[in-house]
RNA sequence: CGGGGUGUAGCUCAGUAUGGUUAGAGUACCUGGUUUGGGACCAGGGGGCCGAAGGUUCGAGUCCUUUCACCCCGACCA
């Protein structure tokens, strides 16, 4: 590409709502314009890294045996219904009529689709496992879309969808997704964790997220500081406590008062810990099966004697009682008696605390922040069953199929890779993600010699199947350099005023060093770095 | 959805407490010239429904009412 002839319109001057340092360098630098509250337009150089990380995702999801397809993006309400989702996503849920009066949802995640495009077609067991994903816009009516990219309404997903006859083939092909989210990633040269996470509202048994590490994450991950594991704060667990004796309260209970909300009813729960704890909430939303939580009224709290910090009493009625299992092993809580009561519902409901043991291996954990790209989890039968979605099994029975699901944020991961990498002067790609891997950069356009070897070496590296621009605008250098290095390619090779030596220079901008080459050897020196 | 903030040139922002020439700066853009190793200089030029609607007034970017959009904190987030 000539640089006179691109449309990259870079700019001095970050937009003033950009608060993110990948939000404010794909901006300046070109990559992407708002348009909307969470919507933005991929320009030329974001359209090419937007293409090369679906490049990745397409060969690796080839490489595990899974196929693409494309479903349709407006989908039609019934299938919602049959889900029970259309209630339960809300307001999220872009829902519009069509000319006809006909209901219609724009997708923000196609299970309904997917399971609808393989009933009555995938019919039995002799067709089973199959993958099938698609790359696809999808739209969130989000209540707070920010921090550009990371947080859109509208946004580029890959999803995969998996369906088998037996839940051990399902969690083969689990592991498989797993495996093959972990090469994307590594691909893409991005520091990450895979850590169990909460399933959430879709529902399922096991869930993984993938967690780009970065501090500007939106979730919080507590990770081991020796061994693998690491686990989103919703969900971790920790090994035994070995110095009780350090921790305050560690032998005291206290009592924490929540409303807890069903489909049908609230209720008001109260939950049993440690003193030395502190409540999980999801833990504890998920612990009664409960859709959210909340906090009650003051009037509320005064109306059942729970105001003051004490313990609250053990006999209320029309409250449900929820105890810590680290409760249930407690030996001596200063004289509290727990067995008075008639099967206390104990339950994990702990959040883990930073320093606490890993339970892999003890080692102790750190907290950490982390940007989800993937989430993966074993769906099992939830929809197949809800829209009635059968195949034959050997016995000739009718049977739901196991389903996994595994999705992965191709426009979340555009601005994750510039939010690990990148500097105050602006973006630095990586090999597997930059739009153009090499700038070749002619100080002077006038200087007709700097000019024909700018020329001579975007043929070669054109013809060599190189990624390559050549930036012959008639700017100084200076201007040319700091835009080479908001942009962020690669390498930017400078013909300069060292030419009349027969000299140019190979910026590198990871290091920002500049190395010295003659003009011979610079088109081989190159290529060696680039391959 | 609760709390706060901001809407003026492509972009970043002055101007609004106290209404009054033709609405400004920087940057970006166009023309000509000079310059050519770190976002150059000189001269000239184009570009605005001052977010929208209504009102007060002789007169509104500025005052009043309504409304919309965007941003921040929180709630929410398969």
């Amino acid at each position: 590409m000539r640089r006179s002839r691109a449309f990259i319109p870079t700019t001095k001057e970050s937009p003033s709502d950009a608060v993110l340092a990948s939000h404010i360098y794909l901006a300046r630098a070109g990559f992407v314009t708002q348009v909307s509250a969470g919507l933005y337009n991929f320009l030329p150089l974001g359209k090419r890294v937007l293409t090369k990380i679906q490049n990745i995702v397409n060969e690796e999801m080839e490489r595990a045996g899974a196929q693409e397809v494309d479903l349709s993006f407006v989908t039609p309400s019934e299938l919602w219904e049959e889900s029970g989702r259309l209630n339960k996503f809300g307001k999220e849920l872009l829902r519009f009529k069509d000319r006809k009066n006909n209901d219609f949802v724009l997708g923000p995640t196609h299970e309904e689709m997917m399971v609808n495009l393989v009933k009555n077609r995938i019919t039995s067991y002799k067709q089973l496992p199959i993958n099938l994903y698609q790359i696809k816009t999808k739209f969130r009516d989000e209540a707070r879309p920010r921090f550009g990219l990371m947080r859109g309404r509208e946004f580029l997903m890959k999803d995969a969808y998996s369906f088998h006859a037996t839940t051990e083939d399902l969690n083969r092909e689990f592991e498989t997704m797993e495996a093959t989210y972990k090469r994307i990633l590594e691909r893409l040269d991005l520091d990450f964790r895979i850590v169990e996470a909460d399933s959430g509202a879709i529902g399922g048994s096991g869930s993984k997220e993938l967690m780009v590490i970065a501090d500007s994450g939106e979730d919080t991950i507590a990770v081991c500081s020796k061994c693998e594991y690491g686990a989103n704060v919703e969900t971790a667990t920790r090994g035994i406590r070995k110095d009780t004796t350090e921790l305050k309260n560690y032998n005291s209970v206290r009592s924490v008062v929540k409303r807890l909300h069903f489909e049908e009813e609230d209720k008001i729960v109260l939950f049993f810990l440690r003193a030395c704890d502190e409540l999980q909430e999801v833990k504890a939303v998920n612990s009664l099966g409960a859709l959210d939580i909340s906090d009650l009224e003051e009037a509320e709290l005064e109306k059942l004697g729970l105001t003051d910090e004490s313990l609250a009493p053990l006999n209320l009625e029309n409250i449900e009682y929820v105890f810590d299992r680290a409760l249930q092993e407690a030996e001596d809580l200063n004289n509290i008696d727990l067995s008075t009561l008639n099967e206390p519902l104990y339950y994990d409901i702990y959040s883990v605390q930073e320093g606490d043991a890993c339970p892999e291996c003890s080692a102790p954990m750190t907290f950490t922040k982390g940007i989800e790209v993937g989430h993966i989890f074993k769906l099992g039968t939830t929809y197949s069953k809800a829209l009635k979605a059968e195949f034959l099994n050997e016995k000739g029975q009718g049977t739901p199929f196991e389903m996994g699901t595994y999705g992965m944020g191709i426009s979340r991961l555009v601005a994750s890779v510039i939010e690990q990498n990148h500097d105050e002067k602006g973006c630095v790609w990586t090999k597997e993600t930059a739009p153009y891997m090499v700038n070749i950069m002619v100080s002077n356009i006038k200087d007709e010699e700097q000019m024909a070897l700018g020329e001579k070496l975007y043929t070669q590296f054109q013809d060599a199947g190189v990624e390559v621009v050549l930036d012959d605008r008639k700017d100084r250098f200076g201007f040319k350099m700091k835009d080479a290095e908001l942009i962020g390619f690669p390498y930017t090779l400078i013909i300069g005023k060292e030419l009349v030596n027969g000299n140019v220079q190979i910026f590198e901008r990871a290091t920002c060093d500049k190395e010295e080459s003659s003009v011979e050897t610079v088109y081989e020196t190159l290529i060696g770095k680039i391959s």
